[in-house]
DNA sequence: GATGAATGAGCTTTCATTCAT
DNA sequence: CATGAATGAAAGCTCATTCAT
């Protein structure tokens, strides 16, 4: 009780950014970037629409920051993601389970998704870097795991140049959800979800493969 | 010069509204909801801001009137794709492959999916009826398939409640695509996607199954 | 009576721009460039903020236009000047005459010095256009006029060079009225005024010359 | 580590106003008095804001004082001015040759004009003292020399309502340098333009006078 | 004294919407 | 029907000024 009453100026000041970009976050997904006003953001922080811009310069600079602010996480996975060991199925399992947690069921991620989808075009460079250091290095380590488990016979041979049909049960359910928002389409059970995942996509459908 | 003009007054007022919701889709895609301008509209059509207002009370009217009118098409799918007949695999085959070439590469399609991701928020009976009208009953086509086929043995027995799972390589193109704009996932060959997105569908990716 | 009463809509259209241009004028001299408020201008006008950005696009257009607007007279007194004749000195003191009426008498010309005084830094072009178009021919006059007074034996030799010292009581006589408005400086009686400066400029003010 | 700092602490405190000064006054020559931002003038000194308002209260109040410790140095030409004796011309002559320098060639006191020019609207209290302390002591003098002249018969009659015109190569040269900054009207040879001044000044245009 | 975070009033500019023509 | 001038309610952004540290 007596260490966390007043906030020194020092704090204040270090957190500052961060509330603002914790506030202008939730504003653009619920508004979309032309439909946030500056000043709901600062209104959610408690300051004025002048606070706002003592830290960030224009709306458009807010919006990329804040973007960036909350991708970070994403790049720790990928460093959790190369420690694994095992066989192949077990490491592609353990990373799209990973995944399945950071993208859709992690709201963050999801509502990160959403803007990138819904503001993409009117940030193409903040599109490209999110390719460049999300995107990519997590289909390029699936691609790597499948052909490991192809050279090692432990995989059918399949081309490897569309290897997003392996994740794409995890992005589908973001974007569902995203699009109805639980109303609609109910959070799906995690264990129940993924257990139907891997078998589809390590079985197939088939009763009798060809 | 009296002929030159080939749409007659009546012809070019009822072609109006179309023009408008045209312009509106271009717009709109590009810009969001709060992004764009109804001038800009207007400009699109050659006409003025009046003129929208003609045929238009509002801009959200003017955003519904050009979701619908654009959602059209997906009816007469749902219908053709009651027709078909064949094995279960088949016929689920044909259905994935109609619903392929509507949605992911559609760019009407996509681009609606884009809007419903972006601005479901501001229209949520827009999103509700949307729901209603396409997902649900594609959700349930391909449910009933899934059960006829596992009831005559052809496929395996998988929980019917994530069959999202079946159909979202589809989606997830769709969104790739509107993300990345063909500027770094490159637009796939139909015939390969299908091909591996069926192989791995039915067959799965074990080279033996457990 | 039937003519005058309702203005036509055309009509206002063409009028409204110039009626902008006219405030623009006042409120720019009263409070300068970056003192002024748009608004301000649209209330003499009986308009709203947004008619004013109808016509001009932003405050520095409105600016520009408004220089260029009042700056058109000054052109017409050259070509007047140029149809004189008789004496050199005569037509000297013609044209200073003339100067004299545009430059130190005329409040808009006045109040448009101040302006290129004070704002002359922010608009370098529109002073460059100026010069070109307005001080460099007058100056050209002036040192051709003396040149044929000094050819003919008319005129003392003098430098050319220096020409400006010529009209120098008609720049300095606007500056001051520019400053003291009319309070501490009274405004000159034309006649008495150029009668001195005539008789100063030709004779001299020693009794005996060197 | 002790005797680094060459200013001591003291000096520095006596020092600070009047850095604001030459600061304020760059940047209110700069962008006049609306356009300035206090924060520019902080920037300039190496301080912030605040500290510009540890020693002025107000923007306009740090105006006045700027323009007030700028002022000074004319007081002291008025004395020595007063020192001079000879023949009345050569004593007037002396005086604009002081004048041509203090004015036309000092870049503080030529920039001083373009303020009182520009902003003087804004503050008649500090125009009204000058013209008190400066403008109207000169007119004096020069009046003062000229009747002097004109009762010893070293001058011609003229009327002393208009000395201004004795002294109007000077001003209009200096209001031109304001204008044209050096690029299209050349910083004019002192000599050669006092020599035409004095020139035309006692002995006039005309070859033969009337 | 010096700081700089915060304010809030105010400014330029935008744009959906209206309506007389 | 179509126009486009006009509106007015914001919205983004600025900046003189304050004050706790």
């Amino acid at each position: 009780m007596a260490d966390q009453k007043k906030v020194t100026r020092a704090e204040q000041k270090a957190l500052r950014p961060i509330q603002i970009l914790d506030a202008a976050f939730e504003e653009f997904v619920k508004c979309g970037f032309a439909g946030t006003r500056i000043e709901d953001i600062a209104d959610r922080v408690g300051v004025t629409k002048g606070t706002v811009y003592v830290y960030f310069e224009t709306k458009e600079q807010l919006f990329e920051a804040m973007i960036n602010h909350f991708s970070v996480p994403f790049q720790e996975l990928l460093g959790i993601v190369g420690a694994f060991s095992g066989k192949a199925a077990d490491r592609l399992m353990a990373i799209l389970s990973l995944l399945y947690e950071q993208i859709a069921e992690d709201r963050t991620t999801r509502e990160l998704v959403r803007l990138v989808i819904a503001e993409g075009q009117r940030f193409p460079e903040l599109i490209d870097r999110h390719h460049d250091e999300f995107i990519a290095p997590i289909i390029a380590k699936i691609d790597a795991l499948l052909l490991e488990g192809m050279a090692s016979g432990e995989f059918r041979e399949i081309p490897v140049e569309f290897s997003e049909i392996v994740v794409a049960p995890i992005l589908t359910t973001t974007v569902l959800r995203l699009i109805f928002d639980d109303r609609r389409v109910p959070t799906p059970n995690k264990e129940a979800f993924l257990r139907t995942y891997f078998d589809l996509l390590f079985n197939g459908l088939l009763a009798k493969p060809h």
